[in-house]
DNA sequence: CCGCGTGATGTGATAATATATCAAGATGCA
DNA sequence: TGCATCTTGATATATTATCACATCACGCGG
């Protein structure tokens, strides 16, 4: 659990709209951007919050504040408290570092930090394994579509439940 | 609060691709409308029931199932417990009753029970109210845009947060 | 080097949301 | 009426989230 190369064959990227690259990344390389993404933001890069990343980041589908404080705990040998990793996580999905899965409660690491788009996730109501999916004119779409009504969209939140490929 | 022929300003229905009627209804007409579409799907209409649809469409925002409850057991006099007000609300929400939001953690009643679509729900993050768009274009869309990844949608999640016309 | 201010984390409590289990009551139907 | 089934009640507990305040760590000016 937390290895550091660990592989995460569940966050796919499936752009349909997408003329930039994203460094999708993993591992060390994968903290490494989210170091860099949080003091790009004038963010310090602690421990804890070192430590709350490479949890987050070990497990392969999204998982609950209280999972990731579990595997933190365990990581470091001593009981860590939830509310220090809520405050991790709340800063990490501020700063795009990590994303919140609303109707799943729980958070996932995001793959390509330091790059902005309205999340889609497709999320397998069988396996947990949450996909992520970028589509800027969908999401434009849909920002649209809102507006269109006087409101004003911040923020997006786009999950679709359902059954994934393998799980199909 | 819970009276019958509340007006509920807040829920509106913007179609953009519509092209049939959804009988938008409130008060005792949208009572009779959910008593009809949970009668028709095999269940029953209680007083248990009606209390809680009645409570439910008496708020003016998505309500949280302990609002509910606390709203039940003052319309009855008596302590309704949380668990029977969640079996309820699951219930409605299983038969198009009643939508769930799930970046609030809370429940709409459905204003046009008996008609299906995915809902899109505009969330003000500042007064709370939600209003209600069907674009089933839009949802099309989003459904082709899972599928085309080999997932296979069941329910997309639908919820852009931001500030409505009047909190803008 | 010290002391101070700021931001981060720890501690402990508690609130808010959600589910499980089993008992008891209500309802429909033979 | 009596049985089967569905509904609700009572109780407990699990899960998710937040709050208040103490302590710690670090950088900086004196």
């Amino acid at each position: 659990m937390l290895a550091d190369g660990a592989i995460r064959p569940d966050i796919g990227i499936m752009a349909t709209h997408h003329d930039h690259d994203h460094d999708v990344r993993s591992g060390a390389s994968l903290m490494a951007a989210a170091e860099r993404a949080l003091v790009g933001s004038g963010e310090q890069w602690t421990a804890m919050r070192a430590s709350v990343f490479a949890a987050l980041s070990g497990f392969e589908r999204p998982a609950s504040a209280y999972d990731v404080t579990e595997a933190v705990s365990t990581a470091q040998g001593r009981r860590i408290a939830a509310n220090s990793v809520y405050r991790i996580l709340d800063l990490f999905v501020a700063n795009n570092v990590a994303t919140r899965v609303e109707s799943a409660n729980a958070y996932l690491a995001n793959a390509h930090p330091g790059c902005l788009h309205d999340c889609i996730f497709l999320v397998c109501d069988i396996c947990g394994r949450a996909a992520h999916v970028d589509d800027d004119q969908l999401s434009a779409r849909i920002r649209e579509t809102a507006a269109a009504t006087g409101f004003r969209p911040e923020k997006p939140v786009v999950e679709v439940r359902g059954r994934c490929a393998e799980c199909a």
